[in-house]
DNA sequence: TCCTTAATGGGAACTATTTTCAATAATACC
DNA sequence: GGTATTATTGAAAATAGTTCCCATTAAGGA
């Protein structure tokens, strides 16, 4: 499928070139729909929203261009427990949007939260330089998630 | 098939007891197979290591028996991002021995950590109250992991 | 010991993800 | 701009982890 948009470069083009992949109209989509909401979207949900303008992106390659950007640092790929990935984008054009996840267990929905967070970077900071010093690790990434039960299953 | 084992009770069983689950050869071997490593077991590692003291153990059971034991809080259920859940006892019978992990991106080696851990628990607890009080979720876990490339990975 | 009901296993079913492969399109080079 | 090279592609088939189904069995209370 040929790259029909002509409009000049996107903030993630570099990265993506810088890896050695090539820009497609395929991965403009996948890319743009993660950049236009907030939600924790499965290779599905990205198909679904995609389908209707990109009727012949298939999944396969969904799966493959977010396999891709994982490797590339743009995404990163979650598991609520509901059985399927999740992906979000690491960074929008204005920079990290850093935040962590509550996750009910009850019904599996996802809220994304944004307070302590600068005391828990900074804690992780300091324990990432010491886990990557004694066990001689290239820390790049973290993953904190809090599981319990939301007001509405905490009614039931 | 019948409960062997006549010795005294568990520590575990009373927990189990609890949640109004019932006693049975297949869990006693379950839940000794995870108390006795501290390696991170799939359902079919832990199969594995039964299936000759307990052939009519099948994998369904193993399944199912986490499954239980991962809602009566007795066991984590892990993404390592293998593909495969990864199961581990909350606590053994002298109390939990907490550890969080680091994971390797590249051979998905995973290392317990425990250094670090009680600062990062402190903070923990004070997130964990502000996030409950704000959100009005009721929390019953967290998970902390680092992602990264282990020394060997990084020498190739 | 008997009775109720949870637990079981084997195989089939399910579902998310990956693989295969021939066709196509993005980039580098001219 | 045109062409060669090589990554990317979609569809269908394959795979793999996990769950479902259902007739049988066993745990625990009376």
């Amino acid at each position: 499928m040929p790259c029909r948009k002509r409009c000049g470069d996107q903030w993630w083009h570099g990265k993506i070139k810088d890896c050695g992949y090539r820009i497609t109209a395929g991965r403009e989509a996948i890319i743009e729909t993660l950049s236009s909401t907030h939600d924790h979207l499965s290779a599905e949900d990205v198909y679904a929203r995609i389908h209707d303008r990109f009727p012949n992106v298939g999944l396969t390659t969904i799966y493959r261009t977010l396999d891709m950007l994982v490797n590339a640092g743009l995404v990163f790929k979650f598991d609520f427990g509901d059985g399927k990935a999740r992906y979000e984008l690491t960074e929008g054009p204005k920079g990290a949007h850093h935040h962590h996840h509550l996750v009910c267990t009850g019904c599996n929905r996802v809220i994304d939260y944004t307070d302590f967070i600068d005391d828990e970077v900074e804690l992780l900071r300091r324990t990432e330089k010491g886990l990557s010093d004694k066990y001689r690790f290239r820390i790049d990434n973290h993953l904190i998630q809090f599981y319990g039960t939301c007001t509405e299953c905490l009614a039931k």
